[in-house]
RNA sequence: GCGCGCGUAGCUCAGUUGGAUAGAGCGUCGGCCUCCGGAGCCGAAGGUCGUGGGUUCGAAUCCCGCCGCGCGCACCA
């Protein structure tokens, strides 16, 4: 238990005594001002109404029922509208640093998710091309938030889902065909809506020289599925899964799918298409499932999509996560109208969705929208090439995904404090550099018996809450499935790491002085390193 | 036009799920200083949280209207 959850115990306690009913949910939070204490509490006026007092009178009555000693306090009292400020117990504070450095490489998980599985898909690209900053983003942001429900006790799969069997795969199919024949010496006429870059006219070179006996299409696919797994590894994401849609029309579970959905009754005919009543699950109109003859009577593409839902939630998926750009927002309402429709059992909010928006790439205070290779948009790998694999993997979840993201390269390149990744990096760095400098080993290095009551400076007491607080944020950026909130905590600690280190210097004080820092240097250590690692950014020893 | 998202310091953005005097970095201004690890450290100025209402003890946060930006609105994916 922590100090949070301790001291909540002891308010549910007595407000019973006061007579609260049985549901009181103290909200127990460290306040933003230091002046108001470690800990806080709005239960005073939460209880105001109930029990028709004022919220100070309530407060009043509460600290004459409170155990402080039980709830890990020290001194409390009332501010405020009737906030009841706690002080918790200095050398309680500074033992939890021993926890900390106990914990070392494990400090931060917790088992919330009790080891129940979580699919996380992201990327999902058609193989049609190279992975385009939209990816990259997709790519960090789902492979930060899969490792976030790791570390808070999920068992998770990373899933990458192939749309390799649609309109798109016959564009590019139909794009190295045109290059094919301009190779020839023909003229070469590019489809609507096909594919224009370079890597198409590399393609078409390739395969003319040695086709392996694979139809275009095939060699096409083939070879930038290739690609793109490069563009995966190059920046460090690995998955577990990779689903074909093609399979799922091999398989048959398309028809099957199509099939139970008939047989459900939310579909209809018209106009000689069939349709599914998606209206009936908040779609502002029904949607076309099965096109026309006229049309080529094709199925469309949410279609395979809820099949493939319908194999993660038979796969034992019973939570699942889609990490997408926004503007595919409209297969939300369709794929989950759709497995509604099947009456499987699937909650109406499966899976959960996380939708990123657009990112824009500046350089030089211009936007940069193309690259050589892909012709018009820019690469994940021409952005890695350029900043580095760190920069990417931070610049890409620092921001809350649904805001439009700005990828600054100039600032992603820098090697100064200004560049966040550096100053974070920078501030681990300096921490191993103490032990460096001062001949001592980390990985052995007891603090054990070490006297942490000592660290009374304020920078130190300010870091130690910091980094004692690692697991509660780690656990809320979990939640939300928003990293960016550990980003943003790892800069704030990295800060006041860099402010203690400046202020207070470790070696060469009274050796009591020197252990006690020495372990604080430690604890930063490895709640940076455990932070960074987390989210794929490597912790150098020294830079 | 409809749906979704966004609008917070000059700029880039946080804001602990409705809490106390709204924060950080960069930039600007004014001082220090070379230290275990380096163009570093300290301080100051800077805000009607797009706007107008509502909900309540309390709103940047929730609800409604309006303004601005982005995305989506096919028998495309």
């Amino acid at each position: 238990m922590n100090s949070a959850e301790v001291l909540r115990a002891e308010l549910v306690r007595a407000a019973r005594s006061l007579g609260a009913s049985d549901g009181v949910e103290p909200v127990v939070e460290r306040p933003r001002d230091e002046g108001h204490g470690d800990l806080a509490t709005n239960l005073a006026m939460q209880l105001a109404k109930p029990l028709k007092k004022k919220p100070r009178d309530v407060a009043d009555a509460l600290l004459g029922v409170i155990d402080l000693p039980r709830a890990g306090a020290t001194r409390a009292e009332i501010a405020g509208p009737g906030f009841i400020n706690f002080w918790l117990d200095e050398s309680l504070v500074a033992n939890k640093l021993q926890d900390v450095i106990a914990a070392n490489e494990t400090f931060g998980r917790s088992d919330a998710g009790k080891n129940e599985k979580v699919n996380v898909e992201f990327v999902s690209a058609n193989p049609t091309g190279p992975l385009h900053v939209g990816h990259g983003r997709q790519a960090a942001l789902g492979d930060a938030i899969a490792t976030l429900l790791e570390w808070t006790g999920w068992d998770v799969t990373r899933e990458f889902y192939y749309n390799d069997a649609g309109a798109q795969i016959d564009n590019l199919a139909a794009s190295v065909e045109a290059r094919l024949n301009e190779l020839k010496g023909e003229k070469a006429e590019i489809p609507e809506g096909g594919y224009h870059g370079e890597y198409i006219k590399e393609l078409a070179e390739r395969y003319a020289v040695n086709s392996e006996g694979l139809s275009v299409r095939d060699f096409a696919v083939r070879e930038l599925r290739k690609e793109q797994d490069l563009d995966l590894q190059a920046f460090g994401v690995k998955f577990d899964k990779y689903y074909l849609e093609s399979s799922l029309y091999t398989d048959g579970k398309v028809e099957e799918t199509v099939d139970a959905l008939v047989k459900s009754g939310m579909t209809y005919e018209s106009e000689g298409a069939l349709w599914l009543k998606t209206t009936e699950f908040g779609d502002d109109k029904d949607r076309v499932m099965r096109r026309s003859a006229e049309r080529g009577g094709e199925l469309t593409y949410f279609v395979p999509d809820v099949a493939y839902h319908v194999t993660k939630w038979k796969r034992g998926f019973h939570r699942a996560i889609d990490v997408q750009g926004a503007d595919h927002h409209s297969t939300v309402t369709r794929v989950r109208a759709g497995l509604q429709s099947l009456k499987m059992g699937v909650p109406p909010q499966y899976p959960e969705y996380v939708l990123h928006q657009m990112v824009t790439v500046m350089k030089q205070g211009e936007e940069v929208k193309i690259s050589k290779r892909a012709g018009s948009y820019v690469t994940v790998r021409d952005l890695i090439n350029e900043v580095g694999r760190d920069a990417v993997r931070y610049f890409f979840i620092m921001r809350k995904s649904d805001s439009q993201l700005i990828f600054n390269v100039d600032l992603a390149a820098s090697q100064s404090e200004e560049n966040p990744v550096y100053y974070i990096q920078m501030a681990h760095a300096r921490m191993c550099g103490i032990f460096r400098v001062g001949e001592v080993d980390r990985e052995t290095f007891d603090s054990g018996r070490v006297d942490l009551t000592v660290l009374t400076e304020k920078e130190e007491q300010d870091l130690i809450k910091a980094l004692v607080d690692f697991p509660a944020q780690l656990s809320s950026a979990a939640e939300s499935l928003e990293p960016h909130r550990l980003t943003t905590y790892l800069h704030e600690t990295a800060r006041l790491a860099h402010l203690w280190y400046h202020k207070h210097h470790v070696l060469g004080q009274t050796a009591e002085i020197t252990q006690a820092r020495l372990a604080l240097a430690r604890g930063a250590e490895i709640v940076l390193r455990n932070g960074l690692t987390l989210l794929g950014i490597t912790a150098p020893e020294r830079m």
